[in-house]
DNA sequence: TGTACATCAGTGAACGCGCGTTCACTGATGTAC
DNA sequence: TGTACATCAGTGAACGCGCGTTCACTGATGTAC
């Protein structure tokens, strides 16, 4: 199988690499124009092909969809697993996994968007982000919420006493949301006197610790 | 003119109410389908009208859109300052505005979508959530944001020391939004040990406080 | 009270469009011999 | 190395649909006299 160089390499009738292509496109058009924006047409458009060719990969648009928010989710366990591993203290290792969580959600808005934009009420959907770990070529990966309970454990070895580790979790992972997506839609205030994201979600996290290891009040 | 009492009162060629029973319309279906999911053709047919009606009270879809994260960002306002104005001492009504809050995104996710769905890419949009007093009806209304800085110096008059109101503000606010927006998109872990939401903004909110009125570290 | 009339909130038909999806097909690719 | 063939990733035309929006119109309403 030829590998795919780029747009302008199409040559014959085959592609060589339609479904990453598509993936990609669909992605950045998720970027730009949202969920619902988004259309298979424009997708096929952009990657040079028929939009039929589509059905060779995906079993329909809903599909291609699930599949970019399926790369999203690894892709974000991916950035927080290297935080958690990367140098320094616990502390600034863990301060890391913040600026990367922001970072995603900001430089990968297409892959944030389909992992988080709400769905039509269908039932209870249960998370990617924290569900039960998901095999990733026959190597466990770990969720994403596991590396966060895991960097609160590394961090504050000292240890939650009447709090679980999940409940501060969940606290950090809500506040890093709230901010995330409200930064994405313009509506974090800006303005002299006020921090930026990083700075919001750094003080914020480190309180919502704090707070908790000093126990419930 | 007449009133508009209930679908089945529709008698002649006037409808009597038609502005406002589209808004409700149209907050219904975003509710359950969504920003993306909402036609204009649904809202009209629900209604008992021609989709060529609605033009009478709207410029289009964008606009009838519009007014419904208008009436939102109202609603919300009103709650948030009932809550602040309610008996009780000041961390109880402080209380009861954050539980007001996700009550409001829970009740009323046909505002909230409209309220704080991501815009398509256009320049940045600046929020009613806490921009500049909005006038209603000739007397100033207070924004929902100003409301929770006020709540703040109610609720702690030691003051925030190091750090500015409108800091924590932001931090309550994000959480909160965190918080519902992952509620609303079943994302929220949920099992025995884990809080519920209410006492998740509750606990949080605690200790975003605390740690602000000790100074910055 | 009755009548003429201006207003304007509705109708209904039509539009152009672009969507997701299907289908029979075609032609490039890689393999068996 | 050359040829026949199976595979299957693409094509391109077509589909039914429902959308947002427009337009000339109609008929109910409220008012002036």
């Amino acid at each position: 199988m030829r590998h795919w160089r780029g747009p302008s390499d199409r040559q014959g009738y085959h592609h060589g690499n339609l479904k990453e292509a598509l993936i990609e496109a669909a992605q950045r058009f998720i970027a730009e124009r949202g969920i619902g924006g988004f259309t298979l047409a424009d997708a096929a458009k952009l990657v040079g092909v028929t939009p039929a060719a589509l059905y060779r990969h995906f079993r329909g648009r809903e599909a291609l969809v699930a599949e970019v928010a399926f790369r999203g989710y690894d892709e974000l366990a991916k950035r927080l697993g290297r935080a958690l591993q990367s140098e320094g203290t616990a502390l600034e290792r863990f301060t890391r996994m913040g600026e990367a969580y922001l970072a995603f959600a900001e430089q990968e808005p297409g892959f944030y968007a389909a992992m988080f934009s709400a769905k039509p009420a269908e039932s209870e959907s249960c998370s990617p982000f924290w569900a039960k770990a998901v095999e990733s070529g026959g190597k466990p990966a770990g969720n994403a919420f596991d590396f966060l309970v895991k960097a609160l454990a590394d961090t504050f070895p000292e240890g939650f006493q009447t709090v679980d580790a999940r409940f501060i979790a969940v606290e950090v992972w809500a506040l890093s949301h709230g901010i995330a997506t409200l930064d994405a839609a313009g509506q974090l205030p800006k303005g002299p006197g006020l921090p930026d994201k990083y700075e919001l979600l750094r003080a914020g996290v480190l309180a919502l610790v704090h707070g908790a290891l000093k126990g419930k009040s």
